[in-house]
This record gives structure tokens, C-alpha cells and sequence, in this order.
DNA sequence: TGACTTTGTTCTTACGGCGAAGAAATCAAA
DNA sequence: TTTGATTTCTTCGCCGTAAGAACAAAGTCA
């Protein structure tokens, strides 16, 4: 019955790793750290750190970064992790374009490239893109394949734990055919990651954002789509068939408009980018031809436009409904809103914040942070590729080996 | 940033611990197993199998039960978990009574005793009318204290994972300066493990009823308050503060009554025992001078009465709004209704499907099965027990030493 | 009956962590 | 400046655990 068939047996050779994989970690997370601390923290005798730490130096991983101030004695020689040792592709598809990343191993992007591509309805396109652009970046910075540790890719729809690579048949019903994993794998010879764009979301900010204390998370992305993504335990939650966070169509009016989806005054009839450009066309006027865009908004509301601050008041209201039921049900530590018209900041947490105040439990609301992102629309690109170091820092043996069999 | 700290260094002793915490699960978890096979599926070696086997034999855990079926040469040898070497012992603090099991390591009831007791305003009384329950349970199997393993308490009120003893001074103001898991602790020195009853109700689920897979799972109790536990990844997840799956303060109806926790329309108000009952009096009558209990209702729903089926579908309805929004959010594998009102069966689990199936992303419906709790009122205090059983089968430790200290 | 299979044990080997001892580096106080 | 204490890190031998080979025991099947 329990999940915990995960754990496997150990030999020596697992003993080993594991406690490599520990110090490993230990040393990204502290930045810098000598040997001697290393030993009073894990408790590992000062003699298996050494060894370990020799392990990982001559994988490339770590190095000695100078001495550090001393306690009383010698001076303890500080370890660090070799962010530039290895880099990591993030590929975005996103509704209506690709986004590529290249970063290092501390989520610093080193190039990117992105262009517009109606990805919905074209599967094959979508991919050529996406080669392309990551050849590019490859290019720019004159990266061998070989210091590549793997690719993650974010798709606009849920992603079933069992077959990572298939698309949703209902989101992207153009997709049928096509195994996203398998493509990239082939094509660039990696391990390839594929998640949900709103988890990557949430896996960014848990690394790199609000939620870099490692507690329990949830990322909402407001753009075409509303989706969100749960950290549980410092991993993404995916829910049983991979659908997990699908806040989007939660029915919050239902007298509201009919949804793609077949439901009621699902929340992305009422705030998705469509019905916020939409309404901001009633209230504020056209712009051009094309009526206002999203980016209108934002700077309307900040400018203090009556119009556009009256459709983000609305938003956070019916937000706040979501929002609030999300406390109630999974009482994370911090709610972070992600995508173009977050950026307004609290012009829409304020009407948020009230709304949710009406619909959550004092005790989980008030534990609860709600924040707008800081990580700006590379976020999500940059949680694709997350996703690679995360699951190398969980397994050494992602790494790609450097310094090929050499014993001693 | 990452949780993962979880994970602890290993020297050849953890290497032990580790994976004779492992057979023994799967010894547990199989009933009956031969080393043979056991050292096939673990890929351990067939002689650290039997050595780890005689380490648990030895500690009682453990023991040969006969031969098996031959493969084609000679017969294994099966090994079976010893269920009845310890008891275990769960208390549920219900909201007007207590209830004390005694149950085997298979989570069999042996005992059980129940008191009724208005548990909310009394700590000390209640606490006291356990203590005598738990005595009298203890007594009557003549149970020594050294072969229970520990304690498990239900208690109606979040508990926060950083202070497990105390309860929410909002739901249980008279409980401010109690400590359970303390004071159970120094009266019975044992180990005590204090959940919420929700939590406990949903983990009796996973380990013997609808969830025996050890799917993701959210079992919902249905009583006077209406609370929420969900198990992922085989575990309890309580949420940041403590207070994940308090489905019974989500607001599904602006304009309904006013609640006690300050918002207006929780789920509560509507489908809690109270507005149940109250419902029922309106169209079913005065019983006797008391009015119906719920009880009647299910008798009533069972018997056809019409007025009876209108509040069952009722609140079909409205519960259905609640588990749209968990589907949509969580996507678990399983939702269980427990809490006697549950026992109508069908007659709530086919308005609850049809209000789910206008409020959910058919994915997500399509793959939740959604059921009623087959495993009765002693639920939840069978869940407190195997709260102890749980944290023994990681941590072998917990068992205590029957054979104490010889060497071979 | 005899060849083959499967099970489970025994014994040796290898590996990794631990602890003690020691060397090196630094501080602090004489 | 010297001396002793402290801290860091390495070296080396020990020990516990798992692996592997060899073997005995107990079956099956023709």
C-alpha cells in the first residue's frame, strides 16, 4: 500500500552515493563551506568528508575556493560548487510562442532566444522552433554537448506522471501523435525533462523566487491559461493523473459564460487574458485597432486609469474565490501569481488579499504569504531547466563525467 | 532552499537499518514471502536476505510459517510479519465523545472502548475519561506496556507540524493550555503521535480501506464539522500550518448563513450535521420531542422518504462545489466519504458525481474514483493506530526490544 | 533413479565509514 | 619570539555490511 517503494536497497556503492549526493547538495546550498563544517553538520567523520569532497572535485563539481576565517586554528579551506561547470537547457512552449534558456547551475541565464509560433496547432513547427533556437544558444556560447546535463520543457497542458512526453488530448488536441520527450531526446541525444508550464513556474520560484526557503508552494500563472503549480516537500505535485493545479476552471460563478472546457464560470472565463482584454476594450476604449493588450493594463493601472484599476480590483475578487479555497484545501506557506499582468503587484494583491480574507480561514490566511513574481516572464524557461538540476542534484550520475575513467 | 534535508548520511549501520526497514515492509506488505523471492524483487543478495531475516526473527518481528509452492526445486521456506507481537493503541477525541481501540499490527481491532463526553469544553475531564478507557483496554487483554509499540491521538482541531500537542486556541479555546501529546506521553510513557482526525481518518483509508493501492487520496469526514485529510505520497500532508483540508470552511455560497469562523456560506453550515438535522425537521417532522437524528435521516434516505432523499441530494450538491474545486487543485487518486451520514452510499454518491462532474475538468473526474468509507465509526481511532504503526515500519527502532541484549 | 532446479547457508572478499594518530596551520598568551 | 592549545585535514588500520562463490539440502520431472 505505501508509496514508499521508492526507497532502495543500499550497498556500499549506494552508501557512498548517497552520502556523496548529501554533501553535494550541502555544498550548492551553503555556496561555500569547508570541509571541517561539512563533518559537524552531517555528522560524517571528518575522514569521509575529505574523501567524498576529493570525489567530487575530480568530477568537476565542486572546488577549493580559497581559506576561510579561522576558528581558533588553522584556517578551514572553503569548498564551493562549480556553478559554471555544466549548463542546462529550458525550453518554454508557451500558448503562442517558444522560449529557449540556456543557465548555469545556479539558474543564471547565459543566452536565450525566443520567437513568436502559434504552438497549439503546430506540432511540428513548434518543434523545428524549438531546435532551432536552442541551437542557437548552444552556438552563442560555443557549449559542447557534452557540458549539457539535459533539457527540460515546459508545455501549455497538464502532463500525465506515466507518459511525460504526451500531450493533454483536450488542451492540445494537434499534439495526439506526438511524444514531446522522445523527440527532444533523440534529436539532441539528452535526458529531457517535461512538465507543466505552471509547475515549472512553481519549481522557479521555490529555487530561485519567493519560496527559496524551501517551504510549501503554490505558483498561479495568469496569462491566456490559469494554471497553477504545487512544491510539496521541495518536489512538484502532480496529482494522480498529472492534473493537479488545474485552478483554471475551477467553476467560481455559475451563472458565469460557458468554457472551452465544457463547464460554467470556470475562473479563466472571467480572468483569463481574453476576458481582461476584453473588458478593458469596454471600459477603457480601443487602442489602435486591436484594442488594449494585456501590457495596456498594466500600465493603466499603474498610471492610476480608473478603468483599468476597477478590471484589476475584479480580478483579484474572483481570484480571491480560487485563491481562498486553495488555503482551505492545501494551506501552502506562500502564494505566488505569476505571468505578464502580475507585474501590477499589489495593485492586485490588495483586492485579492480582501477577497481571500472572505473565503479562507483566518489561521491559514494569516500564515500564509501572498506575493506577486520577481522572476519576470524568463520564469517559467528557467523552471524547465530547474527541473534538469534538481533531478541532478538528486542523482550525481546525471552529471555528464568529465574526466573519463581515470583510476587515480 | 530544497526539503530533502530529510534525507540522512548512512554509515554500515543506517546501511542495515535501511534495508531491513525495507524487507520488512515488504514482509508486512506481502503477508507471506519467501527469502528467495524477497532477494529477487530487492536485488539483495541471498545471503544479506538471510541474515537480515534472522535479525528480525530474532526480534520477534518476524517468523517462519511453512513451506511454500516449489518453482521446480526445492521449496521455499515463507516468512509471514508477526502480527499480533505488539498492539497499538488509538484515541479519538471526537467532538461529544472519546473512543479508545486496541488494535494488532494488521490494524484489528482486539478491544475497544468508547465513552460518550463533551470533549470541547473539558480537557481535563476528557483527558482523564481517556485515561481510564485506554486502562481499561489494556487491562482486558491483558496487554503488558512493553509490547505496545505506542500511541496514536485523533484530536477535532489542526494540529501545526512544529508543536503536535496543541491544539488551535480558535477551534478548542478551552484546550489553550493543554499539551496532548505531552501529557499522554508522561501518563502512559509510551510513544504518543498526535494528527488531526481528518488526517487520521484518511491514513485508516490508505492502510486498509478504498486506498490500499497507496494512491494519492482525500478522505472527507462528514459530522458535525466537515474536515478534509489527504495522504500523498503515502503520507499524511498536513499543509504549512497544519490546517490543510479544512474543506469545511470553504465558501460555497455568498449569500449563506454566517458561520462561526467569521465568513459566510461554508460548506458547514450547509451539509454539517446541525443544518442536516435542522433540515430534516423542517421536512420530515419532529421525532419524538428531539427532532430527527442523523441517523433517521439515513434510515429515512434508505426507507425512500422523499424529504429524506431531498436533503441527501442536497447536499450532494453543495459537497460536489467543494470537490470539484479538490479535484481540479489536488487530482487525487481517491475521494472517501466517511462519517455516519456516509452510509447512505449511493444515494449521496450519485448527486455528489453529477454536481462534481458540472464543476470539474472531465480529466480529472474521469480518473477520481469517488466513494463512500467502508470501514465504520471506528475509523478514525483505527487511523490514530496506525499513525504508530506507520512511523514503526520506518523506523524499526520504534519496536520495542523484546529479547533484550543477548549477543548470539 | 538420476539430472536438473531452486532454496538457503557458509565462507571469503571488497568497499566504505569510523576512529586514532599525526601533520600542518593558526591563534593567543607568555 | 616562543610555546602551547586549537582547529583543520589527511593517513592508516579496523570493522560492519553486502556481494559472490561454493555448497548442502530439498524438490521436480522425465
Amino acid at each position: 500500500m505505501r508509496a514508499g517503494m521508492a526507497v532502495l536497497t543500499v550497498d556500499a556503492a549506494g552508501m557512498r552515493a548517497q552520502n556523496s549526493g548529501l554533501l553535494l547538495n550541502m555544498i550548492w546550498r551553503e555556496r561555500q563551506i569547508s570541509r571541517a563544517e561539512i563533518a559537524r553538520r552531517t555528522e560524517l567523520s571528518p575522514s569521509t568528508v575529505s574523501a567524498i569532497v576529493a570525489d567530487l572535485e575530480l568530477a568537476g563539481l565542486v572546488r577549493s575556493i580559497g581559506a576561510g576565517v579561522s576558528r581558533g586554528g588553522r584556517r578551514p579551506t572553503l569548498i564551493g560548487f562549480c556553478d559554471e561547470a555544466f549548463s542546462l537547457v529550458g525550453v518554454e512552449l508557451g500558448a503562442s510562442h517558444v522560449t529557449v534558456v540556456l543557465t548555469d547551475l545556479r539558474g543564471r541565464v547565459r543566452t536565450q532566444s525566443k520567437a513568436s509560433h502559434a504552438v497549439r496547432g503546430d506540432p511540428e513547427g513548434s518543434l523545428q522552433k524549438a531546435k532551432e533556437l536552442i541551437q542557437e544558444c548552444l552556438d552563442a556560447e560555443r557549449v559542447p554537448r557534452r557540458s549539457v546535463v539535459g533539457m527540460g520543457v515546459a508545455v501549455p497542458s497538464p502532463v500525465h506522471p506515466a507518459s511525460p512526453g504526451k500531450m493533454s488530448p483536450l488542451i492540445l488536441p494537434a499534439w495526439k501523435n506526438v511524444d514531446v520527450k522522445e523527440w527532444f531526446e533523440t534529436t539532441f541525444d539528452m535526458p529531457v525533462f517535461v512538465d507543466n508550464d505552471a509547475n515549472l513556474g512553481a519549481l522557479s520560484e521555490c529555487f530561485w523566487g519567493a519560496g527559496s526557503g524551501g517551504e510549501d508552494l503554490t505558483y498561479i500563472k495568469l496569462a491566456t491559461g490559469i494554471g497553477a503549480g504545487h512544491i510539496i516537500h521541495g518536489d512538484v505535485y502532480r496529482g494522480a493523473g498529472g492534473t493537479a493545479g488545474e485552478i483554471g476552471h475551477i467553476a467560481v460563478d455559475s451563472n458565469g459564460p460557458l468554457c472551452v472546457c465544457g463547464l460554467r464560470g470556470c475562473l479563466v472565463t472571467l480572468i483569463g487574458s481574453t476576458a481582461l482584454t476584453e473588458r478593458a476594450r469596454e471600459l477603457m476604449g480601443a487602442r489602435g485597432r486591436k484594442g488594449p493588450t494585456v501590457r495596456d493594463l498594466v500600465e493603466g493601472a499603474r498610471a492610476g486609469d480608473p478603468a483599468a484599476k476597477q478590471i484589476i480590483d475584479g480580478m483579484g475578487a474572483w481570484l480571491g474565490i480560487a485563491v481562498g479555497g486553495l488555503l482551505n484545501l492545501l494551506n501552502p506557506a506562500i502564494v505566488v501569481l505569476g505571468g505578464e499582468i502580475s507585474s501590477v503587484g499589489e495593485l492586485l494583491l490588495d483586492p485579492l488579499r480582501a477577497s481571500v480574507r472572505q473565503r479562507a480561514l483566518s489561521v491559514s490566511m494569516a500564515e500564509t504569504r501572498i506575493v506577486t513574481s520577481a522572476l519576470g516572464e524568463r520564469a517559467i524557461a528557467v523552471g524547465a531547466a530547474t527541473l534538469v538540476l534538481q533531478a541532478a542534484l538528486r542523482d550525481r550520475s546525471l552529471f555528464p563525467q568529465q574526466n573519463v575513467g581515470r583510476t587515480a
